[in-house]
DNA sequence: TATAAAGTGGCACTCAGTGCCATGTCAACA
DNA sequence: TGTTGACATGGCACTGAGTGCCACTTTATA
């Protein structure tokens, strides 16, 4: 039924409207139900808890990701797959009206930051598998899927960050500038200034 | 006072104890208290929650690298600080005892996981100082730290995840094996066989 | 030994989360 | 139109987490 949905955006709008209003913890169940109009007892057969309805856009963000992977044109080197992934992901999650209103309520709260972060991880698994599925890394290769899925998410981490407190609007040149960073870090040719080659083996 | 500590250990081991024996969510803190010969209340004054002292060995460990970070000798190029740092996190916490339990702890319940997966966060921003300090990344260039943080957790999850499941020992060769995996994605020399080239630019 | 400081344990309270059950709603069907 | 069944809802009661408060005990120091 469609009316399922609806009691269920109900909700998640009145929770983070008070989330930023009063604050995570300050904010009970009883309070968000209250505001959407319905029980307690409803509040959790729509969300797990309250950390779960915060950790919701996460999930979401989880799936487009995955999406962008497989998605992407079978020609692309990974490198390109990875750079790809990341601005996809950012502009997308960029684009949502609340996004930073979220990211404030995560900035000012450790448990709704915690809430957030504890479903980063189940992401990491979802990226490394569509990382495995889309580059063929069968067999003993499943870390380098996971190694580029965790890289995916700390490069996106870094990147929200930086978006978030620079205030501006253009996330595609902040992950210009977040890649170029690693490239630097890593060897490759573009720099921001600083060398600091690899020849990383023992 | 010393006896502060035997209470906190007593506390600790019992509770690890009880979550191998009986599980995470089924322990309940009356239980651990009861099992360290404590009360209910003291629990709380030793730690802040279940999942605090669930997340207890990863504060540590962050402690551990950002001084792995910083006791890296000046002349060493950033990749060497990254791999020595990675190396000798892995081995310190390889080498306590209790590590693999508390990995098993954390593969079989999810809070468990989720507890410690919160605390990552704040080593991340740890490592990021230390790495920011160690390498004098001054200025505008803390973005370059918290990638090398972001990535250094990274790879050392899937070091561990490797070789918890490998139910080998030597974990010095899964670092190797895991940095020779990065080196193969990003686009250093060495290969585990399969190609998949750098070039990364847009 | 007296006394201050610090640690401890019990009690009561709020809030999260869950199981159970009675009620309400809507649609299909006789 | 009235009955039935599926399903969503809300109330109630219960357990466990976490906290504030206070009385008691232990320990260090004079």
């Amino acid at each position: 039924m469609r009316k399922q949905q609806l009691v269920r955006d109900a909700i998640w709008d009145a929770a983070i409207e008070l989330f930023a209003e009063k604050g995570f913890d300050e904010t009970t169940v009883d309070d968000i139900a209250e505001a959407a109009g319905t029980s307690r007892r409803s509040f959790f057969r729509y969300f797990q808890s309250k950390s779960d309805l915060m950790a919701q856009d996460i999930v979401s963000y989880g799936t487009s990701l995955a999406d962008a992977i497989r998605s992407c044109p079978p020609a692309c080197s990974l490198p390109v797959v990875f750079r790809r992934t990341v601005l996809q992901a950012a502009q997308l999650s960029a684009a949502h009206p609340r996004t930073r209103q979220i990211m404030e309520i995560a900035a000012k709260y450790p448990a709704a930051r915690e809430a957030q972060i504890a479903r980063v991880a189940e992401v990491q698994e979802q990226l490394a598998e569509a990382f495995a599925e889309r580059c063929r890394l069968g067999g003993g290769n499943e870390m380098m899927a996971r190694v580029m899925a965790g890289l995916t998410l700390s490069l996106l981490s870094v990147t929200f960050r930086s978006w978030f407190a620079d205030g501006q609007n253009d996330i595609a040149s902040t992950v210009d500038q977040v890649f170029a960073t690693v490239k630097d870090l890593v060897g490759g040719r573009a720099g921001s200034g600083r060398r600091s080659v690899p020849r990383g083996g023992r």
